[in-house]
DNA sequence: TTATTTTGGTTTATATTGTAAACCTATTTA
DNA sequence: TAAATAGGTTTACAATATAAACCAAAATAA
C-alpha cells in the first residue's frame, strides 16, 4: 500500500491545495472565507505547504495594509497528482 | 466544503477499511500484513472503527492462541461511500 | 529439561498534528 | 477618542498517531 503524502493527506491543507488547483491566485481572505478555518490555522498551514514547496506565497503591504497571496507551485501540482492517484489504489471498487 | 469523516480520514484506518470493503472478513494477522502497520498501532484503530461500528470485531481463542476477526459493517461501509463522495467534491478536475 | 524465540496481541508513553485562543498593528466606524 | 474590524502571527493546548514495552501461551533450541 503506497504512502499518502502526510503533508496533503489533512483536511484543511488538501481544502487549501484543491482550491489553489483551480484557479490562478487566491489570497488569504479569499481562502479563509471558502474553507471556513480559522486565521490561525489557515496561517500555520499556508506555512507548511510553502516551506514543502507546493504552494508559493508572496505578502505585500497594499496601502499599508497587509495582503497574502498563493498560489500552486509545479511541485505541488505534481504532489496532488501523486497523492489522488494514491487515494485511487486505496479505493478501488468504490 | 464537506467535512471529511475524521475516523475515516487516517491513513492506516482508510487503509483498514479499504481492505475490509472489498473482502468478506480479515484477521488481525492479515491486516498487519497487508498494512505493514506495528501491533500496537493496528490494535488501536481497530478498537476505534470498533467503536464507532464502522466494524464487527471478533476475538476467540483458536486452540488457546487467539484469533481477532474483523468485518466492515453496514454503518462502516455507508460511511466509506460518504467519505468518498465528500473527497470526490475536493478533487474534481483531478 | 529449561532457556529462548515466536505468535498474537494490549497497554502505556511519547512525538507529532491540528486547532483555537490570545495577541499585534493598522484602520475604520461610532 | 473609544470601540470594532481587518489581516494576520504566535503561543498554548488538545487530540492523534505511532512506537516501545509488556504479557501469556506455544513452539523451538540447547
Amino acid at each position: 500500500m503506497t504512502e499518502l503524502d502526510p503533508l496533503l493527506h489533512s483536511q484543511l491543507r488538501l481544502a487549501i491545495m484543491s482550491i489553489l488547483v483551480n484557479v490562478d491566485e487566491a489570497d488569504f481572505v479569499y481562502l479563509k472565507q471558502k474553507t471556513e478555518a480559522t486565521a490561525g490555522n489557515l496561517s500555520i498551514q499556508l506555512d507548511k505547504l510553502s516551506a514543502a514547496n507546493y504552494i508559493a506565497v508572496n505578502k505585500s503591504q497594499e496601502g499599508s495594509r497587509p495582503r497574502t497571496i498563493c498560489h500552486i507551485t509545479e511541485e505541488g501540482r505534481s504532489a496532488m497528482s501523486q497523492y489522488v492517484e494514491a487515494l485511487r489504489s486505496y479505493l478501488t471498487g468504490l
